[in-house]
Order: C-alpha cells, then structure tokens, then sequence
RNA sequence: GGGGGCGUGGCGAAGCUGGUUAUCGCGCCGGCCUGUCAAGCCGGAGAUCGCGGGUUCAAGCCCCGUCGCUCCCGCCA
C-alpha cells in the first residue's frame, strides 16, 4: 500500500496554519486515551505534534489509534487546529496547534522497548549502545548529533574561507614506529605483510607541504589501538591542519578564529580573540597539570624554602632524596628536576571534615603522592591541626607562621593542603589532582563556560630512566627553537620544542607543532633519541626521500573534534557525541565487533587461528 | 598490567546485623475514564537476585573463583 507521505514534518505547525489538511509522519512519542477521545504526541527529528482522534471519528481511525504503541511508527492526515487558550501547551513549540486525525496508517510496528526513548531515560551505557538507533531517537542525542555536524560544517566554512583545501589521504598506509599501537589490516596479495590504519596522517599533511598544497585540512579519522577513557575511543575524529611558510603564531591565530567561528555560529557563545598563552612549566607548577582548568584560579605555590626551615621531616626527607638525584643526573651531564613541596589554598574551607580530606588526599595518591598534610587558618589567622605543629607554635622557628601564611595569601577559615615529593612532577600533578577535584566538588565547573588556552614551550626531549636514554616528548619531526639549536646534543632535557597545545576545561583540545624541514637538523634529532640512520631510512625513507626536494618551512596543529563537540555539548565523554561508539573494551555492542570471520576468509588472507589449551589464540601467518 | 564502583522481572533502583511469600517506580497485558500533554484510576502477568563453588539450620546479603559493564592509573609520539 502507498504511504501517506508526510507534506509537514511534527516540528512546524503554528497556530497560523490552523485549517490546513497536513500529513505528517514520525513515531509514537506519548499515547494518552480519554475514553473515546485519544491524543498522540507524534516525534520525529524537528519536533512533536499533539494529534487528537476525536470521539466521533470513524471507527477504522479508532481502530488503528487504539492498536498503536510507543514507537510505531505512522502516518497521520488531519486538519490543524488552533487549540483554545486553556489547553495550549507552553512547553512545545507546536504546543499552539493539534492535529485532528482523519486518517491513520500505521507503517511499521514496535516490540516492547528495552528503554523509553526519552530524555530521561537512566538505561545504562552498555543497553543504549547495544540499542544504539533508539537512543540516537532521543531529543538529547539528536542535538548532540546535531550540534556535531553543525560544528564540522562551521570547520569547513571557516577553513575553505581562509584558502584551504579539504584533501582526503589514505586509511591504509605504512606501519611507522613510535607513538601508540597500530591497527593492522592484513594483505590478501601480500601473505605475510600489513596496512597500518593511521594513528593520524601525520606523515602525509607533510607531504602535501611539499607537495606544495601550502594550505590542507582534513576531518580525518585516526585510530590508535590502546586503552579507551572517557575522552579516547580507539577510533576518533581530528581536524587535521598543516600549512606551509608559516610560524607557531600563525597557526594560534588560525585556531583562535576557527574556534571563534565555531563557538558563535553553532552556540552563539562569543570568544575572546585571543586564548592565553601558558608555558608547559608554569603550567605544571600552577595547576599540576599541561591541561588546566582555567575556569577557576586556585593556584599551587611552591613551599619548598619554607619546608627546608620547618620541623617537618618528611617533606625534608622529600627535598633532599630529589636534590641528591637531580646532583647524580647533573654529574652525568643530565639536566633533570629535583623535589618539591607545593601548597594549595582552599578559600573557607577550614570547615572540611576529617573524611573529606582523606578524599581529597586520596586524588593525589591515584597520582603516585605518597601522602598529603593539611592545615587550617583559625580565625586569628593562626595555623592549627594536621602539619601547622611544624610550621607554627614554639616548636617551629620564630616567624615562620606568619611568613607562610602571609606567602600563601591565607585568610582566616581556609584550609591549606601541601604535597611534597622527591620528584617535582610528582608533587605538582598529585596536588592538582587534587585542584581538580575542589574545581567539581565546589561547584567551579560550569559547562557552559568555556576557558581556553594554549600551552606552549613543551620540553623536546624526556629521559627514558629504563633504557638511559632521550626520548622525544612528541613525535620526531617536531621543530626545536631556535635558541636551542647550538645545544640540542650538549643539554637535551633543557631544549624546548616549537609545540603548542590548545586546552579548555581541563581536556586537551588540540596538538601542534611547527616542523624540521632542514634534513640536517632531522638527523641531529635521530641521532639523539638513539634512531639510527639506517633504521630511520627503513621506517621513513618516503619521508625523508621527499624532504630531499625543497621542503618549505611548515607546521600545522590537529583539534580533536569529538572532545570539542563534548564539552560544547557539556558532555564529560565522547562516547555522547559519537553516533556509534565503542565501549571501554574496544567493543560495539550493537554488532557485536570484533567478531570471527570466516574460514574461507582467513586462508584467503594466508592466516590461521591457533588455539592453546588454555584456550589462549594466536594467529599465525603463513609468509 | 593495576585500582575503585556496579551486576536484583523488559528498564531504573531498594533490600538493615544472614531469617517467613524479594519491595518500589517506569514499561508490558486487561479494564475504566470526553481535553490530556511524564494524563489519571482499578486489576494482572513477569525474577533460576550475572555465573560457578563454599560457609551456615538458613545466603540477594558472608567467603573464594569467574564473566560482563563502568570510571580511573599505566598506556595514548
């Protein structure tokens, strides 16, 4: 039988159509029965419509409004009315109208729902991701959605605008080292070699550098085949950008526009023209953290002299291990960081319960903190309970107390936290672990207040303590600056990289840097974490045979899209605003992926499926 | 690889110190109801309490193991 074919969507009725013959098609939102008289909310993508069957409707109309269930899904031919003032409904945008059915068919019938599709539906991650199109039905999946379309397409007006090509580069690419786990995709041609799926195309927007595009952007998906959390799925989104002739500014400037674009096209939200600009240092000391929170201050201060003066042992114990190991490393011509002990202010906090600050302390333990003191401000502005014993009173050296609290700024009724630990990195993360958690706990997180900013100055090099050797931080065609370049080989732990990172709200929004286009400089790099002239020609002799033919200076950045759309979304994981994700074990519940494949399938592909008796596989490739 | 939390009708939860017939809301089925809009009212069905083992006179509850989910640490150049 033909449809009904709908000629209104269940979105756009007003009051000024009253008197119009409309169909409309959609699903079984709400069904309310009146004895003879039945109302039907009906939902689709723009909206929900009331449709009345009147009492005296004919009885094959009554019939089918009396068979229908939630999430039928139908068509409905009636004439719009205006409804009288009293039964207006405010809360609907068509709530001025209702549909007088004259005509119902029921198009396609619902089993029972494992869950309503609703905003309120509480069915947990696992069943709506198992029943994935039902809960995308929902109003708050459906702006979700919604909103990331609107956000890629407000990216692409914003970067053609600006002269960029939109140019796709392959999925199947060469597995390169470093950096996180390949997804691999066997050769059926091949028996014995692999396709890399791209972690990013990293390799390849330089070679569009080269290639002479100067200006390339691309919504690429990356895949990296590691543990999930809320804000990493296996597989993700990145809005990849690289441009040629250009400085670390130029690229912060492009962003700060982007961004600027996206935020008021898409959310009417107003950015400021210009993020702020936090050294990688400053930052970990400040917030303990390279991606801070900046919607609140509560900055971290650096007690350490007043530690060395104080009573107290332990953080003394602390300073002295991390200097006598920063003294060894400098003896072997290693620049490396010593202890500290870092303080927090909690503003009128003095209040907190002995239970509240255990939580507090155990946030800063799940970061390697071995412990964590406290103090409170008493209303003379004297420090008492937890550590103040070694910082106040007659135990404590004369004028100490007044010194500190004076230093940290503290006032009566605040609550003062202080980590200490032999490692400086320790003592600052673990403490802002903490920060973090009064940032939610008292209530400073406002999603819809968004604090962004660009971390700059990232260390180029990390000491690998296993294998007693540099690492790169980033990857390895990352741009040293220059001020570094007569001493990259000499001190490696004090070089800073031409690296930037944009964060927002304490998530990491984006990664960029400007590049090595000097083959020479390349090698220096190579050889310094270690990677042999011959290995780097295996791995990246396509790049650095390319980088042979007049490479221009370039750089580029890549915004992660899916944690943009979250916290525009007010989201704290991108499995919301990701249509079909996977969940924490790298699994799509709805089909049920990664599953066996056929045998036929596997000796194509030269594979066999090995089984221990512990039930433990292997596959095993024949070459 | 490690840690925290959860697992009870289709869904979400409660279930005390181990004690009779496992409770509530939503949904489902049947009935009533002429203006509702999360409609209301009456009645009904529906559970091997994730799975396996143990302790006990007695286990949803305690113990051991195991599976699944979720958050986090490691990992993610």
């Amino acid at each position: 039988m033909e449809y009904l074919k709908r000629s209104a969507t269940c979105g756009e009725l007003r009051a000024t159509d009253a008197g119009k013959s409309v169909v409309l098609n959609g699903w079984v939102h709400r069904k309310r029965e009146h004895g003879p008289i039945t109302f039907l909310n009906l939902r689709d993508r723009y909206g929900v419509t009331q449709v009345v069957v009147e009492a005296d409707a004919a009885a094959a109309l009554k019939a089918a409004a009396g068979e229908l269930k939630y999430e039928y899904c139908v068509a409905v031919k009636g004439t719009v009315r205006a409804r009288p003032d009293t039964m207006v409904n405010p809360d609907m945008a068509t709530g001025a109208v209702e549909l007088v059915a004259e005509e119902l068919q029921i198009l396609t019938r619902c089993d029972t729902l494992p869950f309503m599709v609703d905003e309120k539906s509480d069915a947990k991650e696992d069943l709506r991701l198992k029943y994935r199109y039902l809960d995308l039905r929902s109003f708050s999946m459906q702006d979700k959605i919604r909103l990331r379309h609107e956000v890629a397409f407000a990216v692409r007006e914003h970067l053609v605008g600006k002269g960029f090509y939109e140019i796709e580069t392959p999925t199947f690419i060469r597995s390169t080292p470093e950096g996180a786990r390949d997804y691999l995709v066997p050769s059926r041609l091949y028996p014995g070699k692999f396709y890399a799926l791209p972690q990013s195309p990293q390799l390849y927007k330089q070679i569009l550098m080269v290639a002479g595009m100067d200006k390339y952007f691309q919504l690429a998906r990356c895949y990296r085949d590691e543990d999930a959390r809320g804000d990493r799925q296996p597989e993700f989104t990145q809005i990849d950008i690289e441009m040629s002739f250009v400085k670390r500014d130029d690229v912060l400037e492009l962003v700060e526009g982007m961004m600027g674009h996206v935020f008021q096209k898409t959310l009417g939200v107003e950015l400021p023209a210009k993020f702020r600009r936090i050294a990688y240092d400053e930052s970990i000391e400040l917030y303990g953290s390279d991606k801070p929170d900046l919607r609140f201050a509560m900055e971290m201060k650096d007690v350490g002299e007043f530690a060395t003066r104080s009573g107290f042992q332990a953080f003394k114990d602390a300073l002295a291990e991390g200097a006598a190991r920063q003294a060894a490393a400098k003896s072997k011509g290693i620049t490396q960081e010593g202890g500290a002990v870092k303080a927090l202010v909690v503003p009128g906090k003095a209040d907190y319960s002995r239970k509240q600050i255990e939580e507090l302390e155990a946030a800063a333990k799940i970061y390697r903190a071995k412990g964590m003191a406290w103090m409170k401000v008493n209303a003379e502005g004297k420090l008492e309970g937890g550590a103040s014993k070694f910082f106040a009173g007659e135990t404590a050296p004369a004028g100490l107390e007044a010194e500190l609290v004076a230093y940290l700024g503290a006032k009566p009724g605040d609550l003062i936290l202080m980590v200490a630990d032999s490692k400086r990195r320790v003592a600052c993360v673990s403490l802002g672990a903490v920060r973090s958690k009064l940032g939610k706990d008292l209530g400073f997180c406002d999603p819809k207040k968004f604090e962004f900013a660009w971390i700059v100055d990232f260390p180029m090099f990390e000491y690998n303590e296993e294998e007693e050797k540099w690492d790169t931080a980033h990857h390895m065609f990352t741009m040293p600056q220059e001020k570094y370049h007569p001493t990259l080989e000499s001190d490696p732990g004090a070089v800073k990289g031409d690296l930037y990172d944009l964060v927002m709200n304490g998530f990491e929004l984006a990664s960029g840097s400007i590049r090595i286009h000097d083959p020479e400089l390349q090698k220096r790099i190579f050889s310094i974490v270690g990677f042999d002239p011959a290995e780097a020609e295996r791995k990246f002799g396509f790049l650095t045979e390319a980088f042979k033919y007049g490479p221009p200076p370039h750089g580029g950045i890549a915004p992660g899209l899916d944690r943009l759309v979250m916290l525009m979304a007010g989201e704290t994981s991108i499995k919301e605003v990701i249509a079909f994700p996977k969940n924490s074990f790298a699994v799509s519940p709805m089909d049920e992926s990664p599953n066996e494949v056929d045998a036929k399938q596997l000796e194509e592909l030269s594979i066999r499926i090995l089984e221990a008796p512990d039930g433990a596989k292997t596959v095993e490739i024949r070459k």
